[in-house]
DNA sequence: ATTGAGATTTACT
DNA sequence: GTAAATCTCAATG
């Protein structure tokens, strides 16, 4: 890959500007932006906000570790993680510095680079190419290396689109911990936009309530 | 369409 | 040890 060159100012201080809000506010500027790497451009079409220290389904919530330390940092960059001992997952860092908060990038829709995509999800139906945060890392070859990245200065890079029409809030998925928020913001209707099943009730014997 | 098991790191009780 | 910001595969309605 070619170095590219420096963005403007105008566009890194726009974009560091944007993202430095909180992250309930910047998750919806988020959809319709376009993320690339790797030769995969994908136009993200759903994201959940996780706010400070004082969100319990944060990663932050419990202090720092060596795993979320970039989210203690300033916004503008990735953080990506390592779960259930296979998958990766990003996050879009946001609001002010010291302030740990993000942004997971849950979905998007591919919009170049499809060949490649395919070559890594091969089983995939291209509208499930980056359905889903941990296939969303796949289709774009994101894993631990790009922890930290630095979106206006790739190789990850994220450019802001024009606003979507519509866009539709709920519930956050796969916590079971945490007070529901309605944090979880989509592009309403979209096909790519993930259909997951809720967190699981609890192990065998014991029911999560009425 | 929906269910359940399995994969196996990181962080915490 | 257990649960987690998950996904794939196989079996089933």
């Amino acid at each position: 890959m070619r170095a590219l060159p420096a963005p403007t100012s105008t566009v890194v201080t726009e974009l560091a500007e944007l993202l430095s809000g909180p992250p309930e506010q910047v998750a919806p500027l988020l959809l319709g932006g376009l993320l690339s790497h790797g030769g995969v451009t994908v136009r993200l079409t759903e994201v959940e906000a996780y706010a400070g220290p004082a969100d319990p389904g944060s990663h932050a919530y419990r202090g720092r570790t060596d795993r979320n330390a970039v989210m203690f940092g300033p916004a503008g960059h990735l953080y990506v993680y390592f779960t259930y001992g296979m998958h990766f997952c990003a996050n879009v860092v946001c609001g002010p510095e010291g302030e740990p908060s993000g942004c997971l990038l849950r979905a998007g829709e591919v919009v170049a680079g499809i060949d490649l995509a395919r070559e890594r999800r091969p089983r995939s139906g291209d509208r499930d190419l980056a359905r889903g945060p941990a296939r969303l890392t796949r289709a774009l070859d994101l894993t631990r290396e790009h922890d930290g990245a630095d979106l206006t200065r790739g190789p990850v890079r994220l450019e802001l689109g024009e606003p979507v029409d519509r866009v539709s809030t709920g519930p956050r998925v796969g916590l079971r911990g945490a007070p529901e928020r309605p944090w979880r913001f989509w592009v309403t209707d979209d096909p790519t936009v993930s259909v997951y099943r809720p967190a699981k009730a609890l192990p065998s014997g014991r029911r999560a309530g009425p």
